[in-house]
DNA sequence: CCGTGTTAGTGTCAACCATACACAAACAGG
DNA sequence: CCTGTTTGTGTATGGTTGACACTAACACGG
């Protein structure tokens, strides 16, 4: 059944940046390509917006059909609209992007375990169409945001020690930070609260255990 | 002559929200549309993609199509896809941002005075579509920018008076700037110099110019 | 059971930055 | 030459940020 246009109109799809961190990297999760252009080259998920889905549902759709993942942090990024980004046919591309904490790392079942993975930014392949572009942004804009909001937070699994939030923050924003300090500050943020309970791992002090406030929600800062 | 899809494919178009300060006022571009939908309705300046040109550069093109503005500062904002936004059919809208000088105020000449005028933001009409979300969203990040960046210089003329570059960061960000720290601050950034010039008007000491030290860059600042 | 190694957890002081604040200088006009 | 008006300038204070070192709690091995 064929669609009939007076004018010419472009595709419009969503990719979709999903940043993880795990074993004090970075990372983010791309697909393979099954078919052509750039077929076998790795590239971002994302897909085609459907007529009668909004441009947001259809990121969070995608999101959850390639990875399985549902209930993330999601946030528009930029749009692409070079006119020769796709050689099928003029393709725009809604880019966003998307946190997902330690703890909700299974891929897909559907998925073959090699056609998606993480891979830790900085290391990545050339990847299909611009997509090394706007992975790139993509990194920008966590770092930034990572200064001024608690994104960082949405990283985390449900209970977490303040050592490790303040891992993530090296690992992430790069800049190393002092312990004290690093505790003060996102303690009078007023974002995390103590569990309770204690993780006891290793021949040391066991540490204590946090959790987010209000799961999910990203304070900005100042 | 008729374009045919296998698949529905949406429109795609941009909106600029161009905004200027005028009598200690910040104004946004506003156009009366001619046809339906929303006819006779104020909405913003834009237009469809054409298939063979980027996003950025029909954003550029409307801008100076609806009002012969050319070499403005402009920036991708959002881009708005909910799938009822127009009545007409499907239609995505990358929406951009421009800040325009004082003097570049002529608007084209082709196009009527009454269907091209600039609203006061506060006191806007209602607008067609989803122009004021549209509006709101740019209002939020240029003040925000405002705080972080040196974009406030780009209403400015070429030549312009520091009491003047304070009027106009007082008028944008609504904050009250104290005299002294404005000018030590503007000043410490590095981003204007005196032009050696005075301007004399009034019955009171003149003020020295200033000038953009690169015109049309904008330093981000911290 | 005691010593060792390892990570958790805590306070103070100095440097820097942001803010508040007042008066003389330069001009036009009467 | 007096008045009214806007320009242009420095200092002191309070708050924020950043540097820095030792004790607490545990597992393990001897």
């Amino acid at each position: 059944m064929p669609y009939t246009y007076t004018h010419p109109h472009p595709a419009v799809t969503t990719d979709i940046v999903v940043f993880t961190v795990e074993t004090q990297a970075l990372k983010v999760l791309l697909i393979r390509r099954k078919g052509p252009p750039h077929e076998g080259q790795w590239a971002l998920p994302g897909g085609f917006v459907r007529i009668d889905e909004s441009v947001d549902a259809c990121a969070v759709r995608e999101l959850e059909e390639e990875t399985g993942l549902k209930g993330i942090y999601l946030e528009q990024l930029y749009t692409f609209g070079d006119p020769d980004r796709d050689t099928r046919e003029r393709v725009i591309s809604v880019a966003y992007y998307a946190l997902v904490p330690l703890q909700g790392l299974e891929l897909r079942s559907g998925t073959d375990a090699a056609d998606a993975a993480w891979w830790t930014v900085g290391g990545l392949p050339v990847l299909a169409f611009d997509h090394g572009r706007i992975v790139t942004m993509a990194r920008a804009r966590l770092t930034a945001k990572m200064e001024y909001s608690t994104v960082g937070l949405l990283f985390m699994p449900d209970s977490f020690t303040l050592s490790d939030l303040q891992g993530l923050y090296e690992t992430v924003s790069g800049r190393p930070r002092d312990k004290r300090n690093f505790r003060k500050w996102i303690l009078s943020l007023d974002v995390v609260e103590e569990t309770g309970e204690r993780k006891a791992e290793g021949a040391h002090r066991p540490a204590m255990l946090y959790r987010m406030k209000t799961p999910g929600n990203v304070k900005i800062i100042k």
